[in-house]
DNA sequence: ACATCCCGCCAGATC
DNA sequence: GATCTGGCGGGATGT
């Protein structure tokens, strides 16, 4: 397959070579020039590359050929392009000069801004919704010569702007700039909530610090106050990058959004990269795991930044700090972001990611009937959603590793079961609902439409509302699918923001107390600074104990496939190691940490973490002593707390929090009730305030839906000291994988809970629902699997569907990597995001 | 030497 | 199983 794939890119490349070639021949470019006047190469919509030829006709050809006009390189590049195509056409001989070709195009020729400038030039800003606007990947690679790997990287970018959607498979829907302000305006009020800017301030300070003096006590002072914030909010959005969700969590997209946050919460308006990175990633992680980290995300960070300058969203400059003069980028796109669009009725308008296909998925094909073919083939999960489902629970139980899965599978079928049922008439009724909500909808459309955007593609998407109308507010029902621009890493960090309307206890630190390792190794300590910030967050409504800093402590853990491997890999090295300074972290941490260990239950954890600890001997062995001394002192955590064991509401909470720990992508921990309360404002626009629902989109198959509740108080303490230390991923999973096997009290602990639960399929209706029978659902833990992210999403429609029953469960909503969504109330606009975009819109 | 970032391997996701 | 996606990082190129 590889080969394959390698072939296929490698003929591209060819074409490309040969195209460059062609270069050469003027002559042919000339030719070339008047075949493009002649007639649109192969997307007669997109107006193909002529652009250097300039079609006055055209909007997307005036771009062109200012484009042209103003870039030599873009002029003879459209030319190879033409060239190419001809040769292509007439012959393959250029395969020799293949080599030779493509060096001498310079870097520059074959940058990605360059690329993005191009590509971008084949489409309007402005497209008309009349208009065909899909993209074929395969058609603008070979238009733009390029490979299409390098057509991702710009789709990607372009896609967290909300410039393009996905449609299906090799295919995306050209939106332009039409919610890019839109989109902006939620990005920036992500960014907002995730206090962005005083990480970037805080960053900068340390810096300067460090500059000054070196001496490692102060730094750790530093780092308590907004570091600690930082890096919560850094971690649990890292989190995403961190593993488990999938390797989505760390995509191009997520991280291009979050750049753009920075920009637009930053108060000069300039990101250096490295801040940029260091936010991205962490500060923990990048002092703590090699820098290689660092140069990637540094790497990836060009690449977005190429992708947004071609925008004009950015300029690259320079700035001079205390350590020297740093590459740095400054913001020029618009200034003055405003939701007001934004906030127009939430259930009208999809939101600014939302596409017109994913509209259009979601209405007609995920919603119609279950048993109806879609045309779109992401819908498939709904229809292959009992297989998906059944398929998980095949391999939750088959996990050997991992006694976890194994329990969830018993009530697996069951629940499974209901979900579908549920699925079912949750179905209908959104259909029915749907309607209205269309009708709706085309009135406010009429209302909202002051703002020029051009929503709805072409077909009739009806349902496709204008931009403007993501509101944040409440979300509707299928709003929450609606992606609001929210990235998968938004959702993590955005719970410290969100106002709690009901007063709910402080938000648990459980997830720090999981991070054992501080990068910083000795240095970490439980500081009890740290520990007081923690609170007066708490205080000023803050979360440090966001779900996704918790995600992202369990996302560490899992990390990225790739990353996971390599830790596998060296398991066997590392384990005894790992053993020894979990041992001692669990030395340090028994006083403090009393809900951390919720983590524990991550128990189920990807098979390959089980695999690590199973295949090494050595491994097991330390595994079970640390177990038993998890056990221990889980024990001992418990008869602290086991009053807060009971499952009452805030009780789930803290299971919650516990459950935060586990490894995104497999135990997501719901909490339904906060989630209810919130809910009450389907409509409302309240962007601010009722967010009740918060859409946390993985684009992974875990997405914890952190809800109200998991900010419980009590634990705070504990774990915070903990928290400093920043986790090492390897560690965290080994020593997740070792608490699994530790079983979980059910109430005592924090995460215990989770574990047991037998549903490993994350159905918000159910959990919601559930909420008061099963154990796992009074916890809010959901199991979800990884692997089939799908199910989770058709399970989230069912929940989407009954949007006012008024249950919390539909507030919550798994999000695929592909679809997320979470809307609690609302509901008028079904949308299900092929991928899950990633603006939400959440908070309202 | 350092900044950029292209290239394409390779694995996860989808079809 | 084939193909699509896209994370990732080696290493080339530019400054």
């Amino acid at each position: 397959m590889y080969n394959a794939v390698k072939k296929r890119w490698k003929m591209t490349s060819t074409l490309s070579d040969s195209r460059q070639l062609n270069q050469k021949f003027e002559a042919v470019a000339h030719d070339k020039e008047a075949k493009r006047i002649m007639g649109p190469l192969s997307t007669p919509t997109k107006g193909s590359e002529v652009a250097g030829g300039g079609e006055p006709w055209t909007p997307t050809s005036n771009l062109k050929m200012l484009i042209s006009a103003a870039s030599p390189e873009i002029r003879n590049r459209e030319k190879e392009k033409t060239v190419s195509e001809e040769l292509e056409n007439s012959s393959q001989d250029t395969e020799q000069g293949e080599e030779s070709e493509r060096l001498q195009l310079s870097r520059k020729e074959k940058s990605l801004g360059l690329l993005c400038h191009k590509f971008l030039a084949r489409y309007p800003d402005d497209p008309n919704p009349a208009v065909n606007n899909d993209i074929c990947l395969d058609d603008v690679a070979v238009e733009l010569n390029v490979e299409r790997r390098r057509i991702y990287d710009i789709m990607n970018v372009l896609e967290s702007l909300n410039m393009v959607s996905r449609l299906a498979k090799n295919r995306y829907t050209w939106h332009g700039r039409a919610q890019l302000a839109h989109t902006l305006a939620l990005l920036q009020r992500e960014g907002e909530k995730h206090h962005y800017n005083q990480q970037i301030q805080q960053i900068r300070q340390r810096h300067a610090d460090d500059v000054l003096e070196m001496d490692g006590e102060e730094k750790e002072n530093e780092d308590t106050d907004l570091e600690i914030t930082l890096r919560e909010t850094v971690l649990s959005e890292t989190s995403a990058d961190a593993k488990g969700a999938s390797r989505k969590d760390k995509s191009l997209r997520v991280m291009s959004q979050k750049f753009v946050m920075l920009f637009l919460v930053s108060s000069p308006r300039v990101v250096s990269l490295e801040t940029a990175a260091k936010i991205l990633i962490g500060e923990d992680q990048v002092v703590d795991q090699d820098k290689s980290k660092f140069k990637t995300k540094i790497r990836r960070l060009y690449d977005i930044s190429n992708v947004l300058s071609s925008l004009k969203l950015i300029q690259k400059v320079h700035v001079t700090e205390l350590r020297g003069r740093k590459p740095a980028f400054k913001w020029t796109g618009p200034e003055n972001l405003s939701l007001q669009g934004l906030q127009v009725e939430p259930s009208s308008c999809p939101g600014p990611l939302e596409s017109r296909s994913s509209i259009d998925n979601c209405t007609k094909n995920l919603f119609c009937s279950p048993g109806t073919k879609r045309g779109f083939t992401r819908h498939h999960s709904l229809v292959k959603l009992a297989k998906s489902i059944q398929d998980d629970r095949r391999k939750i139980s088959s996990a050997p590793t991992s006694p976890v899965k194994i329990t969830s599978d018993s009530a697996n079928g069951r629940f499974c079961t209901s979900k579908m049922d549920h699925l079912a008439e949750i179905c209908k009724m959104q259909l029915d609902q749907q309607a209205v909500n269309v009708q709706k909808q085309s009135n406010q459309k009429d209302e909202e439409k002051s703002s020029p955007v051009p929503r709805s593609m072409t077909s009739g998407a009806e349902a496709c509302p204008p931009t403007v109308q993501l509101s944040f507010a409440p979300p509707p029902p299928c709003c929450s699918l609606v992606p609001v621009l929210l990235p998968h890493a938004v959702y993590v960090s955005h719970t410290p923001v969100r106002p709690r309307p009901i007063a709910r206890p402080p938000p648990s630190t459980a997830v720090r107390s999981m991070t054992f390792e501080s990068p910083r190794g000795a240095n970490t300590k439980v500081s009890p600074p740290s520990v007081t910030i923690t609170n007066q967050r708490l205080l000023h409504g803050y979360e440090p104990a966001s779900p996704a800093l918790k995600r992202t402590c369990l996302t560490s853990l899992e990390r990225s496939p790739a990353k996971i491997k390599r830790i596998e890999t060296n398991s066997k090295s590392l384990s005894p190691k790992l053993c020894q300074i979990l041992q001692a972290r669990l030395k340090d941490r028994r006083g403090a940490l009393t809900s951390s260990r919720a983590s524990a239950r991550a128990l189920h954890l990807e098979p390959e973490f089980n695999k690590t600890p199973h295949n090494n001997p050595d491994t097991l062995e330390h595994n079970t002593e640390l177990q038993h001394f998890l056990e221990t002192e889980e024990r001992e955590e418990k008869s602290q707390n086991h009053t807060q064991a009971t499952p009452t509401p805030q009780d789930s909470n803290r299971h919650t929090n516990t459950e935060t720990l586990i490894p995104t992508g497999y135990l997501i921990p719901i909490s339904q009730q906060p989630l209810l309360s919130f809910k009450e404002t389907p409509t409302s626009s309240g962007d601010a305030h009722k967010t009740p629902t918060y859409i946390y989109h993985t684009p992974t198959a875990g997405s914890i839906a952190p809800s109200p509740q998991e900010f419980t108080p009590s634990p705070l303490p504990v774990h915070r000291p903990t928290h400093r230390v920043s986790p090492n991923p390897s560690i965290l999973n080994f020593t997740l994988q070792n608490l699994a096997l530790i079983h979980n009290t059910h109430g005592a602990t924090h995460m215990a809970p989770a574990a047991e639960q037998p549903s490993p399929i994350p159905c918000t209706h159910t959990l919601h629902t559930s909420h008061a029978h099963t154990p796992l659902q009074s916890h809010g833990m959901i199991f979800i699997k990884p692997v089939s992210p799908l199910t989770l999403i058709s399970l989230q429609q069912p929940s989407l569907t009954t949007p006012k029953s008024g249950s919390a469960p539909q507030q919550c909503f798994f999000h695929t990597p592909v679809s997320t969504m979470v809307t609690p109330t609302a509901n008028k606009s079904l949308y299900i995001p092929q991928r899950k975009l990633d603006v939400n819109s959440e908070e309202h």
